[in-house]
DNA sequence: ACCATTGATGTCAGTGACTGTCATCAACGT
DNA sequence: ACGTTGATGACAGTCACTGACATCAATGGT
């Protein structure tokens, strides 16, 4: 065992996520996540760039899980299905995990500074998204209005998901909202 | 004429976009703008909120041109219609502005947290144009998706008409756009 | 002309996020 | 035994942002 207990690094963002929750973002220091978790202010921001990253660490894993799915998709298919098997995986990356994401979406949709701090997460995967695509030959700006459509069915899912009575399958909730955004765009001029 | 100049708020803008031009936002004191603008800087906090908003004035303008072309199409228009009619209205509002805007976007490119400001705002139009439609009948979550999805058209448009090399109608590039997502969604499955 | 009110600004002290720098010390390899 | 490495502590400093109070021109009523 080393001279510190190890994991500063998770006791940091459960700190954080419990002290947000607990007193609201604002109210909570720097310095208090860190009392919590036995380490020092410093350690924190060796740690997070800043005091909202602290609850978006999973946000690489994320985009990773959508930009393998969709570069994994058979080269015949369409834009739009390469986007539906990304957000397919991006499902399952969710799954047992609905009880976390409720209380974590609270936090945030109570300060806007963290919903400012989401919003980048994903138009940064809305960014890898349409890099992907482009890598698969679809032409822009059809990639980006692709991968926007595709980031906008996720937040739209994700908010059904997480705020649904009873839990449901994410995967499935996204299906669901992109046949809505099909039907939506298909109206007859 | 007053105790002081006049226009004090208009000052600070145009000195913040200027340094922010010069230096980069984050080499730029809040105290610089301020004594550029000749003011103090405890003036400046007195106008805009934090150092980003200084850039996002126009955006409640903006957002107020979309909702009420938006509220004030037929009532038997479609949403995705009615979402194209708002998004005319927002070319409207660029019109003769090109220049300036590349300017803004320019420095808004170069720095994360200008970035987040921005996605923010894109976000509260999507929001009032989901209520929007959703006062003209539209039920959820399709009056959020096709806000969404419009808000997506508004984004790949306008940063195609910003870093187009000759100067466009952003009204038509929109509107390209949107006939670009309606393309890609329709994809049979 | 006099005076109370109002509104925009200045002044100043304070908090807290975030950074740069150097010291410390267990673990690890040689 | 010893030098190196890596994570941490300690500490001073900058700057965004806020609260409280003072100032003073303009305004409007008397």
């Amino acid at each position: 065992m080393g001279r510190w207990a190890p994991g500063a690094r998770g006791r940091l963002a459960e700190a954080a996520l419990e002290l947000y929750g607990e007193h609201g973002y604002e109210q909570t220091t720097v310095a208090e996540i860190a009392r919590r978790a036995g380490v020092t202010e410093r350690t924190f921001f060796r740690h997070y760039a800043d005091k909202r990253e602290v609850l978006f660490d999973g946000a690489g894993a994320l985009r990773d899980a959508l930009v393998t799915a969709v570069a994994e998709a058979r080269p015949e298919t369409a834009p739009i299905e390469a986007v539906a098997a990304g957000l397919d995986a991006v499902g399952e990356v969710f799954v047992g995990r609905h009880a976390q994401s409720r209380r974590r979406q609270a936090v945030i949709a109570a300060n806007p500074e963290l919903q400012e701090r989401e919003l980048i997460k994903l138009a940064s995967m809305a960014a890898a998204l349409a890099e992907t695509l482009h890598a698969r030959g679809v032409a822009e700006p059809t990639a980006g209005l692709a991968a926007e459509a595709g980031i906008a069915v996720f937040k739209i899912g994700f908010e059904l998901w997480v705020t649904a009575p009873e839990e449901r399958e994410l995967a499935q909730v996204m299906r669901e909202s992109m046949d809505a955004l099909r039907s939506v765009t298909a109206t007859a001029r």
